[in-house]
RNA sequence: GUGGCUGUAGCUCAGCUGGUUAGAGUAGCGGUUUGUGGUUCCGCUGGUCGUGGGUUCGAACCCCAUCAGCCACCCCA
């Protein structure tokens, strides 16, 4: 260290620290969705966070490629860049020269790359779930970071529909398990194909697309808003009379069966006839996900009751393992947006009201005196396999009543002479700040023994 | 990337049309008191008013830039 100097501390932009009490919370967001994904015979895997730009750059859209985060070379990354490249200023070229590698942006892209790369040692269909963060150099907002956890199961090399099914019931047992009431809206593309052919409309069908997603947004004005705009686009009155009597058909579902090309039909069908008394799951055929991405059946979450955006989404891509000379192979997903879900069980206070970290006991001395005495007992505890803690700060009875409480720990145990004699402890509910009664080691032992499993 | 709002103690916020030494609550630290105790009271610490420039005799306050947060758009695998 050259110089030091006072630097007021801040982080990046974007990013966040996480306090214990956060992390546990985050963590049992986590756990509970882990144990749903291995439930259903998802295995967990691990990639870089740095992937080299090639395997990057292109899979995103342009809008994507710009909110890659690019890793500048190591050394003098300049020595290789041939003058006209300065001159002409043309920083998309420039970056070939300057850097090779990146952040990646998901955790799909990377699966790509991994299941190319590695089939030979994959078990097909290869399912697999990733926890990990993921990088955007996105404008923040609230609930949106430029470093951000994805949490993603999917399925690679199989074209069966159950998969879908599968995938639907993994959300509704995990959001059950975490508590939080959803809607789960489905859809798929090649019905909006068929809802476009059908209404006669052959141009511009990305951009009507892109339209009709905004339906639910108030800035548009619903349908007569979008009804304007596609006029402007250049589609007939009568066309979009016929779009709009597709996608507001009653009995949705009956409408495919009559108008749809039956291939599709068969299709949606097939995994709607599972879901047909689950009122949580709905298809929705004006829900449009993922355009240039997705090419079959798509997802998207919504959490009941309070004002957020999706909370997890996903669908069926056909044609991602191309990209690296893979022969192509199916893929179809979901993924949980952890950082809303968290929003979102925090607003409705969903979390349980004491996450357990380990320790079910905290013991404190009285005095100097006791604490090799203390301690022992709280060995005596951690030998039996039971989470103890013993407290050696300020022996101020405020501080220790913050400790606990800051820490979430259950019961506490204050050692003073006469336990020191007695060996009998007096157990106290943190809590409730109630005595429990009175126990020697062995039933201390005996009693949460049983809590701890 | 475009447009807008905001930034004062660790946190929540006062601070008058520009006026001298920037306040409170809470948290932190120390003490006091209380029946094995989470109470009471007292004191102390803590601020380059986001940062840098400018206008002015004088700036937390006005102007410009910049950083960060938030909101809308774009986008969101």
């Amino acid at each position: 260290m050259s110089e030091i100097r006072k630097i007021k501390p801040s982080l990046s932009k974007g990013t966040r620290d996480f306090l214990p009490r956060e992390v546990a919370k985050r963590n049992f967001i986590f756990d509970t969705i882990k144990s749903v994904f291995r439930k259903y015979g998802f295995e967990e895997i691990e990639t870089p966070a740095i992937e080299k730009l090639e395997t990057l750059t292109g899979k995103y859209g342009e809008e994507g490629d710009k909110l890659l985060f690019k890793i500048l070379n190591s050394g003098d990354y300049l020595k290789d860049v041939p003058n006209d490249k300065f001159q002409n200023q043309n920083y998309k070229e420039l970056t070939n020269y300057i850097a090779e590698k990146g952040l990646r942006y998901d955790l799909t892209v990377p699966l790509a790359r991994y299941v190319v790369m590695n089939q030979e040692n994959l078990p097909f269909p290869f399912k697999r779930f990733h926890i990990g963060p993921v990088w955007r150099a996105d404008r923040p907002q609230k609930g949106r970071y430029q470093e951000f956890y994805q949490c993603d199961a999917d399925v690679i090399g199989s074209t069966s529909l159950l998969n879908e099914v599968e995938l639907t019931m993994i959300y509704l047992e995990a959001f059950e398990k975490l508590g939080v009431n959803v809607t789960i809206r489905m859809n798929n593309r090649k019905l909006i194909d068929e809802i476009l052919n059908i209404s006669g409309i052959a141009e511009n069908k990305t951009a009507v697309i892109t339209l009709l997603d905004k339906l639910d947004k108030v800035e548009w004005k619903g349908e007569k808003g979008i009804e304007q705009q596609l006029i402007a686009l250049g589609l007939t009155q009568s066309k979009t009379n016929t779009l709009f009597d597709c996608l507001n058909s009653n009995n949705y579902l009956q409408f495919i069966e009559k108008s749809v090309n039956t291939e599709v039909a068969k299709e949606v069908k097939s995994v709607s006839q599972f879901f047909e008394k689950e009122s949580r799951v709905l298809f929705d055929p004006t829900l449009m996900r993922g355009l240039d991405y997705y090419t079959g059946t798509v997802w998207e979450v919504r959490a009941n009751g309070v004002q957020m955006g999706s909370i997890a989404a996903g669908g069926r891509y056909d044609n991602l393992t191309e990209m690296f000379g893979g022969q192509n192979m199916s893929g179809v997903g979901i993924s949980f947006g952890i950082e809303r879900i968290y929003d979102v069980m925090e607003e409705l206070n969903l979390f349980p009201t004491t996450i357990s970290q380990g320790v079910l006991l905290l013991f404190v001395p009285r005095e100097e005196a006791v604490e090799a005495f203390t301690f022992q007992q709280v060995q005596a505890l951690r030998d039996a396999g039971i989470g103890a803690e013993i407290f050696l700060g300020n022996v101020k009875k405020q501080k220790q009543f913050k400790y606990i409480e800051d820490k979430d720990i259950p019961y506490m145990v204050e050692i003073g002479e006469n336990e020191v004699k007695s060996a009998i402890f007096r157990l106290k509910n943190a809590q409730k700040r109630e005595i429990m009664g009175e126990f020697n080691m062995e039933q201390l032992i005996a009693k949460f023994s049983k809590t701890q499993a």
